[in-house]
DNA sequence: GTGCTGACACAGG
DNA sequence: ACCTGTGCCAGCA
């Protein structure tokens, strides 16, 4: 059996904690786990990110991963994440940016 | 060890 | 809006 590497593990299960409509950079990602960067982020998303909400982890300007672009935009539009619509529609980060706050309702 | 590349981020022009 | 350079960390030839 091969287990992922835990560092993959823990990113991937940010990833799972992101709620609907909301989404983190992978620099917020990287943040939030307290290790690694933005780049390894990106890069266990690549590898594995098929199997997490891969859509809820977007680049800091709020554009979509290029070839996915069309998938993404439906989950947001499905979602209700905050859209900057226009020519080229990407996320409007700014307010679609999750702190990483788990509870919903203290 | 060296150099390039990558689902990145930020500052400048 | 676009491109360039620099910083960052890890993987690979």
């Amino acid at each position: 059996m091969s287990e992922l590497p835990e560092y993959a593990e823990r990113v991937l299960a940010v990833a799972e904690l992101i709620p609907p409509g909301r989404v983190m950079t992978y620099g917020d990602v990287a943040e939030w786990l307290g290790e690694g960067g933005p780049r390894q982020v990106g890069r266990v998303m690549a590898l594995y990110g098929g199997a997490v909400p891969w859509w809820r982890v977007v680049r800091a300007d709020g554009v979509p991963l290029p070839g996915h672009e069309r998938r993404a935009l439906a989950r947001y539009r499905a979602e209700g994440t905050p859209l900057r619509e226009g020519d080229a529609p990407r996320i409007a980060v700014a307010r679609a940016r999750w702190d990483g706050d788990v509870t919903p309702h203290t």
